[in-house]
DNA sequence: TTTTCTGAGTGTATGAAGTACACTATTAAA
DNA sequence: TTTAATAGTGTACTTCATACACTCAGAAAA
C-alpha cells in the first residue's frame, strides 16, 4: 500500500549510540551494513520510525532487532537534519544514546554470526552517513552528563565495588581520580548502599560490594541535592 | 504536485520557544492560532519543515514569518514524537529555543495588529498541542544551561550594566544573588570588557557599561576554563 | 607454613573558593 | 540644598577540593 501527500516529506529514522564500558575505554556497538548506500561500512544501529510508534519505541525496537539488546538505558541525544546526510533522499534522524552493562552483551555481539561488534571509541572505523558526528556528540554529552547525573551506574552491574565505580568515571572522563577523595565524595553523597557481600573469584582481598539507591537519589533531588563528580 | 511513498510518513515540524527577559520574569513569545486544530488557542511559533531546508533553517524561517524575529540565538531542544500529539495525523516536531533581546522586539509583537504576544512564564495561557510540555522542558534547559554557558548575554543588549546582568540571572534562576559576590565572580572570569561609557537617562548615578568578550571566552575555553554561575 | 603479590581500605593538612554582610559615593530631581 | 535611588566596594569565615602514603586482607605460589 502506498501513501500520498501534498508536499514532499522527509523520511524519519532513529539511530542509537550504544555505549559499553571496556577495560580501558568506552566502547560503541556498531553494525555492518548489508545494503547500499554504504554497503559493508560500519554504522549505528537504527532504522525507520513506524507511523504508529513513538521515537523512543522505534529506537528500542531497532536496537532489539539489530543487536538483541533489551531494557537498556536510553536517552534522546539530538536530531540531525542536514539536507544530504543520506545520498538517497531526505532523511532526518533522531539520535539516541544508550548505556548497557557490557558484560551482559559483549559475547553476543562478538560471537554472533551477526554483523555487530564493539569498538573502542578511540579506534572507530569509518562510519556510514554522518554517524561519526553523531558518535562524537554522544560522547561529549555522556562526558558532560555523567558528571552531574548518576547515569554512569547504567554501565555497571547492579552490584559493584568502589574501585569499579571509580574506574568507570576515569574511563569516561579520561583522567585519573584520587582514590581517597573519590571515596570520600561518593560515600558522602549517601547514595550507595553498602551490601553484606564482597567480590568473588579475585586473587586478592575481596572488595565490598555496593549498589546505587535510586529511590534515595530521587528523594534527595527533590530536596535540592545535586549530584556532582 | 503530490508525493507518494511506500510507507506512511510522519509530518515533520519545528517549534520555537522564544525567551525574552521581562521586568521580573522570563517571557515567552506566543502566537494565536487562526486555524483548526486548536483555533484561537495560543501556541509556539513553528511550522512544517520544507524538503530542501535544514531543521535549523526551518526554525529560523518560521520565526521570521510568524513573529518578524531575525538573527536570534537558536538552539535545538528536543524532538517530540508522541503518537497523538497532533489530532489530525502523525506529526513529529523538533523543538528549538531562542533567546532575544526583548527590548528590540517587545513593541512589535505587542502593537502589531498581529496575533503574537509575550507572556510571563508563570502566567502562560492554555497552549495548543503539547506545547506546554515543550515550554516546560525549554525552561528547565535554559535554567540549567545558563549556569555553565554564557548564553544569558543573548537576552541583554550588547552593552549592559553589572546590575542588569545580575538581574538577568536572578530572573532566570529565580533567586537573589549577592551583589558583591556576583561582581567578584563575574569580573574575576575576565570575560567582560569595561567600556568608557555609562548608562544614560537614569534618575540616579549612572552605572558603568560592559560588554561580553566572546572571542576571549572561546580562547579561555580552549585552555580548559569553564564558565559557572 | 611461609612468603609474595595484588588490590582494599583509610585521615590529615593546605589552599581555593563560596558565602555572609553594610556602608559611602554619585547623580538627578524635587 | 535636600532627597531619593542606585553604584560601587572589602573582609572574615566556612566549606569544599586537593594532594598525599601506608597498613590490611586474602589468595596463590613457593
Amino acid at each position: 500500500m502506498s501513501h500520498t501527500y501534498e508536499y514532499a516529506r522527509a523520511a524519519l529514522t532513529v539511530d542509537c549510540v550504544v555505549f559499553g564500558l571496556g577495560e580501558d575505554e568506552l566502547e560503541v556497538l556498531l553494525i555492518r551494513r548489508a545494503l547500499e548506500p554504504f554497503a559493508n561500512r560500519w554504522a549505528l544501529p537504527g532504522g525507520f520510525v513506524h507511523i504508529d510508534e513513538t521515537l523512543e519505541d522505534a529506537a528500542l525496537r531497532e536496537l532489539e532487532e539489530e543487536t538483541g539488546l533489551r531494557k537498556v538505558y536510553l536517552e534522546q541525544l539530538y536530531s540531525f537534519g542536514a539536507i544530504d546526510r543520506d545520498p538517497r533522499e531526505r532523511v532526518v534522524t533522531v539520535a539516541y544514546y544508550a548505556l548497557v552493562k557490557l558484560s551482559d552483551h559483549k559475547v553476543r555481539a562478538a560471537t554472533d554470526a551477526s554483523d555487530a561488534a564493539w569498538f573502542a571509541v578511540s579506534d572507530l572505523p569509518d562510519l556510514a552517513f554522518d554517524h561519526a558526528q553523531i558518535v562524537d556528540m554522544a560522547l561529549n554529552r555522556l562526558r558532560a552528563k555523567v558528571r552531574y547525573q548518576p547515569i554512569g551506574f547504567e554501565l555497571l552491574a547492579k552490584k559493584f565495588t568502589l574501585t569499579q565505580l571509580q574506574r568507570m568515571y576515569e574511563v569516561i572522563l579520561e583522567r585519573t581520580l584520587d582514590k581517597r577523595n573519590f571515596r570520600k565524595k561518593i560515600l558522602g553523597m549517601d547514595l550507595l548502599v553498602e551490601l553484606d557481600e564482597v567480590q568473588k573469584d579475585v586473587a586478592h582481598r575481596a572488595a565490598r560490594l555496593y549498589k546505587f539507591d535510586d529511590r534515595r537519589y530521587r528523594k534527595l533531588v527533590k530536596q535540592g541535592f545535586s549530584f556532582e563528580i
